[in-house]
DNA sequence: AAGTGCTTCAACCGCTGCTAA
DNA sequence: TTTAGCAGCGGTTGAAGCACT
């Protein structure tokens, strides 16, 4: 199946910078004949252009309703929260910015936000690459995570990308501890049989976000998330993740449901966990554990997520 | 003023997914 | 069911501008 590439029979065919006049041209004939066909479009403005080419000169650049000028605070933790839930979809994001394109978004990422992610010593290939997500478990990173979160305040991006990473860690650890014998296992975690820092930690488990509502699931009152998180082992040993142990959260119902995460941890589930991973995952939970104390009264962050998700 | 390195972003390339025949 | 044509997407490139020496 496929094709050659759709200038590749015309060798004359211009490339590079566009000038006002070819600009000229493109917006005329788009205005007047509207843009059905971009393969037939050049020969009809007269451009000696592949057809590929005065499509992303329109979406990227002579579109009316393009948003011109630097992105704003609010527009950058919304791409951060968006990149967390569709990963690189960059085209999924910007219908989500209003007069940004793809383009502008994936490179405001890598040129932006992406050395924020560096400097605050997160993998920014993890972040950037929607199908290799590995967020960074090492201790020292989680301790920064930590302190990130202690440090900066909720509208911060700092905190932002903090959390979403925190988020992601959780997950894993989720994932692999539901088909493991992990002592720090998520299931303790929730009941307050597995303690840190000698911290019985049930106590501070995450307070019912509603998630369950809308899906007309139920959770056990004393632990909303048992339900959600209670592991849903396949025939195969697999989490099911995708059905029913998450998909009555919204976080699993998008599209792109962190699979990374899930199958990362799936290849590890006969292996036995090492000191520094139940370290790491100690370090994680007790991020996570300072986030809910701090968070308590605000769940915001995390129906941030669950609305997002739900909207995709 | 000139040289060098870095950053930004417009544009290209190659691939994927959808659709129609 | 297969195949060809097309639009769209995401990764990458390279020219232009900027900062620094």
């Amino acid at each position: 199946m496929g094709r050659s590439p759709c200038c590749a029979e015309d060798a004359d065919v211009k490339k590079g910078p566009w000038t006002p006049e070819e600009d000229q041209k493109l917006v005329d004939c788009i205005n007047e004949h509207g843009h059905g066909n971009w393969r037939a479009l050049p020969k009809l403005a007269g451009l000696n252009r592949c057809g590929k080419s005065c499509r992303l000169r329109w979406t990227n650049y002579l579109r009316p309703d393009i948003k011109r000028g630097k992105f704003t605070e609010e527009e950058e933790g919304e791409i951060i929260k968006l990149h967390a839930v569709l990963g690189n979809k960059w085209s999924r994001i910007a219908t989500h910015l209003p007069g940004r394109t793809d383009n502008e978004i994936k490179n405001y990422w890598n040129t932006q936000i992406r050395k924020k992610l560096l400097n605050m010593g997160i993998d920014p290939q993890a972040q950037a690459q929607a199908h290799t997500h590995k967020p960074r478990t090492d201790l020292n990173h989680l301790l920064n995570l930590s302190h990130l979160l202690c440090a900066s305040h909720p509208w911060d991006t700092a905190f932002k990308l903090a959390k979403t990473q925190l988020l992601h860690n959780l997950l894993k650890i989720i994932n692999s501890n539901l088909a493991s014998q992990n002592p720090y296992s998520f299931q303790g975690f929730l009941d307050g049989t597995s303690t840190l820092s000698g911290k019985q930690l049930a106590p501070t488990a995450p307070k019912p976000l509603n998630i369950t509502e809308n899906a007309g699931a139920t959770a056990t009152s004393q632990n909303p998330w048992a339900y959600n998180f209670g592991g849903d082992l396949n025939s195969e040993g697999k989490l099911g993740i995708s059905n029913r142990s998450l998909s009555t959260s919204a976080v699993v119902q998008t599209e792109n449901p962190l699979p990374e995460l899930v199958s990362e941890s799936l290849h590890q589930t006969s292996s036995p966990i090492n000191h520094m991973d139940k370290m790491a995952d100690a370090a994680t939970y007790e991020a996570w554990e300072k986030l809910i104390m701090e968070d308590d009264d605000d769940c915001s962050c995390w129906k941030e997520f669950l609305d997002l998700s739900s909207s995709t």
